[in-house]
DNA sequence: CAAACTCTGTACGCTAACGCACATAAGCCT
DNA sequence: AGGCTTATGTGCGTTAGCGTACAGAGTTTG
């Protein structure tokens, strides 16, 4: 993932070549995420997509028993609300703002518009697509198989790769939620790499002390990921 | 799902209107999948695309140490091979037919083309692939949440709404490979639904017996894909 | 027919994660 | 300051699934 030299740009967008941009900037709408909020209720039609900027969104399937999972996640690389051009219109799942800040909306009958040019912006849209395809199966792999300490890394780098510091504002509950477990399994694991000096936390902000330390706890699934979102989105790839 | 009345046909291509589909006829061949055949290697370039008639084919995320899962399964109501539209040409995963039988065949270039007409073909391609992409989610959550017994139904209805029959060709090693969990758990859940007189089986043969009492018995994962897939793909929604 | 192999059943100890119950501590509000 | 809420720490007993080992039954092969 080409990390802009400012978060003030979405990197998806930085793809488009000057003209597309250019067209699409005098709709493009700066607003202010607040931790917490929907931007996509289960079923329900999306008025805009969002193109974060410095603010990093969720999204979750939700149970009929109120638990839920992430299943990935979007920043400054991406784009919410791809069932919107993909046709069917609503999802299943919910995007809520995992990271308060900063993104650029757009109205979805704009973007449609866009996509259907049949241009860059559809290309580049259709490959982020499938990035996203491959961040939902490595989350399921990775359900299936590592421990709360491997995810928790895993979540951790994801989420930092899409902020502009180290600091994350995120209280153990919530990252419980997203990672589809107890509170307590992960006052645990993080406790450990508390311990193991990689990350200190003190109610509700989390701070990435040793990168490389939690690169080398990881499982695979954080590589698997990165390494596509890199391969599909980048300037040679795309246009 | 709208079951095909025979099973001769994808139910995909069912959907497209008279005059793409016969533009496209002269180029689709049948080919008969053999159990285990590997239509898609991680990271392989795929040299054609298949609409299964009466196979099925599991899309397979593997990790390092030979672990794998089932991310989704494709049959009539699909097709292998997204990632060649979607722009990525490979994915991180594979494709192995779970259940032989017949599909048909199509260059990956003169799908390419159709799809980049930007028709009813690629109106199609692009539902069926957010379809999947709720399939993956749903699969996601279920691993995380469901226990094997539940996991064990999903999959069996799932695999049978793909099938003409009531019967699967499948050992409970492979079964284990698919969820991602041991062969002996998926003894001990097809053992009890096996008493409760749900299925039977025998040495790679299993005969689903009581459809309604295996939904009894499902997590909601399954309904949540199914309509979806339902509501995806349908002549209302698609034309 | 006998041997080799494949598929399924069963048992047992082990571990990760669960559900629950509380304790502590830090920040917030009046 | 004192009380409330929120965030984290900890300690149970319980359980689902794992790894391993092995037995028996069915199928294929030589």
């Amino acid at each position: 993932m080409p990390v802009p030299c400012d978060f003030q740009q979405n990197a998806l967008l930085g793809l488009l070549p000057e003209e597309e941009l250019s067209r699409l900037l005098p709709n493009l709408e700066k607003v202010t995420l607040t931790l917490g909020q929907s931007l996509c209720e289960s079923g329900q039609q999306m008025k805009h997509v969002y193109f974060p900027l410095d603010s990093i969104v969720s999204l979750l399937c939700v149970m009929e028993n109120g638990a839920s999972t992430e299943i990935a996640v979007v920043g400054y690389e991406g784009v919410v609300g791809v069932s919107l051009f993909m046709g069917g219109e609503t999802t299943p799942s919910r995007a809520i703002v995992q990271s308060a800040g900063q993104a650029l909306r757009l109205k979805g009958h704009l973007l449609k518009n866009e996509f259907y040019r049949a241009g860059p912006m559809q290309r580049l849209l259709l490959r982020y697509t499938q990035a996203l395809l491959t961040h939902m199966a490595q989350t399921a792999v990775c359900n299936r198989h590592h421990n709360v300490d491997q995810q928790l890394c895993r979540w951790l780098l994801l989420s930092i790769d899409r902020l502009p510091g180290n600091e994350l504002i995120m209280t153990q509950e919530l990252i419980a939620n997203m990672l589809g477990v107890r509170r307590e399994g992960v006052t645990e694991s993080a406790g450990k790499l508390q311990r193991a000096g990689l990350i200190s936390y003190h109610r509700g902000r989390i701070n990435v002390l040793d990168r490389p330390g939690l690169e080398a706890r990881v499982c695979e699934c954080y590589g698997v990921v990165k390494e596509e979102y890199d391969r599909l989105l980048n300037h040679n790839s795309v246009m």
